[in-house]
RNA sequence: GGGCCUGUAGCUCAAUCGGCAGAGCAGCGGACUUUUAAUCCGAAGGUCGUGGGUUCGAUUCCCACCGGGCCCA
């Protein structure tokens, strides 16, 4: 409550904390003794929520709350069209504005009240001699309150844009106080578990929300200018393909099934290029069971798309310039600050055979012409210790996480991965050991993988097979054999550029944020 | 899995070489008709994450556990 001095409770509290518990009523006064507002908070013993609920219930025991509201008038729109007003002036301008209530300097008989909206924030400017009686009831808001207000538009004597209301009303109460007006919530963990408390407190958090929001639909825009259209598909499954990862279990009860949540929509994507789609691409969650870090989050939003008669050079361009494109429309320019240290997205990135890129920092070179022996001791030599199911393509990939890909900061194609590690893409033409693939790297993390997709059903085979190997042999990553997507090969898939973008990582980057829940509105937690 | 840090009022944070736990904001009472994290006066608000141990005495020291954060494998 603010308006002190004015004081006009007419509940006893004590006596509503009573019938909203239910419960026997004790002359101890022992329902103030449970300040736990955190857990359980019981609403009326709290001495700060027991003023709010009481005037909560005296709304819903009279006239209740509004329905709908009519507004006129956004704050961002407000500070657009009389942001050139003087000091002291008067619009003549009367204008209805809603919000929620962020904070009151209470002059006694002025007040001056900050509402937000989901524009930014407006002064309103309240006094008796225009609100008259209804100044008193005003007196009963509380910060954090919803309220709708109209009245004209004016500057006051220090030069700040308000609403001089001479009419309010309550459309939602906060029973709970807000943080700290001036901190806001900090609690990393309390912020994700309470993203409503967050949005409402931290600008940083909107404004990342926003960011987020802003690139996914650019890069809708950026894929339907390309004749691309977006498809959904199936995220509950019955086996998990398509990329090397651990998938979440469920069942299904009627058909009494397991089934796995999606680690990847590529493979149904390419089946809709064997249909004639063309140009397909999903925006989707993506579930890997896998464990938390800043990097990673078992939920996560992917990029997908395929392109007929493009190969993977082609996909590059066009990543390149849609990065450009979206960190500019996003940020303002494509050379972007992450962490304290300037980025520059501007293409054409530089593309480097994974390959060369290791041999350039190792002790001694690897070489697919090596025995396995021999590579085995080179990554020996270089800090790793290969497992048994390893081959030379694999022991590359390693010695590349471990030395290279840490070091990258600005953003480049990695190129040509071994097949081993690439079941899905095609062989380059040159060289049948490595595939026409880029992963692009940026800020020491991969932010897309794109191949020129392998359309030749035997070989799918083959590679699917070499997985089940890999599989036997305890790689629990290998991917299976998914015969009903060979099965569409078989009918023919027409040369194909694929792509996947990891959508949290490029947000992260693009509003500087170093961990991924802070871009993510509801992480994955443990239960509270 | 290993290392380091951390959990104190609704929020943001102090303090205690082991001796009745403090501030700001929010809330409550009061003053104030031009504030901008308003200001001023007053009174409140705590199972110091949980459980053990050491001690005359533990929020402080030790152990375990439950959370959280950062770094490493």
């Amino acid at each position: 409550m603010f308006f002190r001095g004015n004081d006009r409770r007419v509940l006893d509290s004590r006596r509503l904390a009573h019938d909203l518990r239910d419960e026997p009523m004790t002359d101890s006064g022992d329902s103030v003794d449970s300040p736990d507002i955190d857990d359980r908070l019981d609403l009326a013993a709290h001495p700060l929520t027991a003023g709010r609920l009481e005037k909560h219930q005296a709304v819903l025991s009279g006239e209740g709350y509004p329905f709908r509201f009519e507004r006129t008038a956004l704050a961002a729109e407000l500070a657009t069209d009389y942001g050139h007003l003087d000091a002291g002036e008067e619009s003549g301008a009367h204008v209805t504005v809603a919000g929620r209530i962020r904070n009151v300097r209470d002059m006694g008989k002025l007040a001056f009240v900050v509402l937000s909206d989901v524009s930014g924030s407006i002064q309103l400017f309240v006094d008796r001699k225009s609100l008259g009686d209804a100044f008193d009831a005003f007196g009963d808001l509380d910060i954090g309150d919803w309220i709708g207000a109209s009245g004209e538009v004016m500057v006051t004597r220090k030069g700040e844009l308000s609403v001089r209301i001479s009419s309010f009303e309550l459309l939602a109460k906060a029973l709970r106080p807000l943080p700290d007006k001036f901190h806001g919530l900090q609690d990393v963990e309390a912020r994700s578990r309470q993203r409503y408390v967050d949005l409402m407190v931290n600008e940083q958090a909107r404004a990342v929300a926003l960011a987020r929001s802003r690139v996914i639909s650019l890069f809708r825009r950026e894929f339907e200018a390309r004749g691309y259209i977006e498809v959904e598909t199936p995220v509950l499954l019955n086996q998990a393909t398509g990329a090397m990862a651990r998938p979440f279990e469920t069942h299904h009860n009627a058909l009494d099934i397991d089934m796995v949540l999606r680690i990847a929509t590529e493979l149904y994507l390419k089946r809709l290029i064997v249909g004639g789609l063309e140009r397909v691409f999903e925006v989707g969650k993506i579930f890997r069971n896998e464990g938390i870090d800043a990097t990673h989050m078992p939920e996560f939003t992917m990029l997908e798309s395929y392109e007929a008669f493009a190969d993977f050079e082609d996909i590059a361009k066009m990543v390149e310039s849609m990065f450009a494109v979206i960190a500019t429309e996003v940020t303002g320019s494509s050379v972007i600050h992450y962490q304290g240290r300037q980025l520059d997205l501007t293409p054409p990135y530089p593309r480097k055979p994974m390959l060369a890129m290791v041999n350039d920092v190792l002790e001694g070179s690897i070489s697919f012409s090596q025995s396995r022996d021999e590579a085995v001791s080179v990554a020996r030599g270089n800090g790793i210790e290969p497992e048994a199911h390893w081959g030379i393509g694999k022991i590359i990939e390693e010695l590349f996480d471990r030395h290279v890909q840490p070091t990258i900061w600005d953003p480049v194609f990695v190129t040509h991965h071994p097949v081993e590690i690439s079941p899905l893409a095609r062989r380059a033409v040159d060289d049948p050991n490595v595939t026409e693939r880029w992963e692009l790297f940026i800020v020491g993390s991969e932010y897309g993988n794109a191949f020129s997709e392998l359309n030749e059903p035997l070989d799918q085979r083959a590679r699917f097979e070499a997985q089940m190997e890999l599989k036997a042999a305890g790689d629990e990553e290998a991917q299976e054999i998914d015969e009903d997507f060979v099965r569409a090969l078989e009918y023919g898939m027409p040369p194909t550029g694929g792509l996947g973008i990891g959508i949290d990582r490029l947000v992260m980057l693009l509003t500087d944020q170093a961990h991924i829940r802070e871009v993510i509105l509801f992480p994955t937690m443990r239960p509270e």
